[in-house]
DNA sequence: CACATTTCAGATGAACTGACATTT
DNA sequence: CAAATGTCAGTTTATCTGAAATGT
């Protein structure tokens, strides 16, 4: 390393710079894609969410997208209105209620598989499949790295 | 890897949403970090753009970003009013405004520079060099397919 | 009583659509 | 005149903060 004593005008682009770029480029198509269904990508997101956990409450979804339980809850009754999702009380734990989807809501998301497949399909249209496995994997190592407990 | 012809509630989460994982925690570290200094995530992401091509004008700027050239217009009438940017008539075509960052813009990312490598740093812990290179270069290329002009 | 979850209410900000003037 | 840029105006939507009720 060492060289560059003058200007901090000539860095590369940071990693985190393109992991935005690469995130606004998809949720641009995403958006476009889902609007005529009438569903955000947010919304997209958080079915998608219950799709392989059923039963997450609205404070666990809360935290796993970043925005306060009130925020969720407003995303969370707007896809009940639309039959999309149901609300029913923990056995267990009478607080807390559990949120699952309808059928409809499996419908929504299965209907819209083929096209968002397709998304992620032109978006790795330059990578092969080891490729893929290891783009994957880092991904993975990313956020584990960024939601640690540790170095707060 | 043959194997399920059953149903489909099964599948490895999406690419996609890995990737907005990782931008997502990125996102809410990072706001935590330029709360203090006053200036949001999307604030933050212009002025980069800027220290690296410097002179957009602001139509770039919102195309580059997603957002409408109206949007994009007050954000950069934010920072201007804050002495980040100014606006410069581009002296080879009357309409355009040429944004540039002042030295208090610039000032303002060399103080964040620490903060901010140390955030990438911590995302990209469990990474070496060589994969981080593969990384950079795999997300390069995921955001030109996904930009590419044909398969509209 | 401490803590988590949910929900109501109000305030704020960020984005959009539409319209229009200006310049090439 | 067509196309691109910038800007004004008004609206909508999403998110937040604060407060309170409920249950463990």
């Amino acid at each position: 390393m060492a060289g560059s004593t003058s200007v901090a005008t000539e860095r590369a682009p940071s990693l985190l710079y393109a992991i935005k770029q690469v995130e606004l480029a998809v949720r641009a198509r995403l958006d476009e894609l889902l609007r005529p269904h009438g569903i955000t990508a947010l919304q997209y997101t958080a079915l998608t969410v219950l799709e392989r956990r059923d039963g997450l409450t609205n404070a666990e979804l809360a935290r796993n997208s970043f925005v306060t339980p009130q925020s969720m809850g407003d995303l969370v009754t707007a896809l009940e209105r639309r039959g999309l999702v149901v609300r029913a009380v923990d056995p267990e734990h009478g607080r807390r209620l559990r949120i699952s989807l309808t059928p409809a809501g499996q419908a929504l998301l299965a209907g819209l598989d083929p096209d968002v497949t397709a998304l992620e399909s032109r978006m790795l249209a330059q990578l092969d499949a080891g490729e893929r496995e290891t783009f994957r994997e880092q991904l993975n190592r990313c956020r584990t790295a960024l939601t640690a407990e540790s170095a707060r």
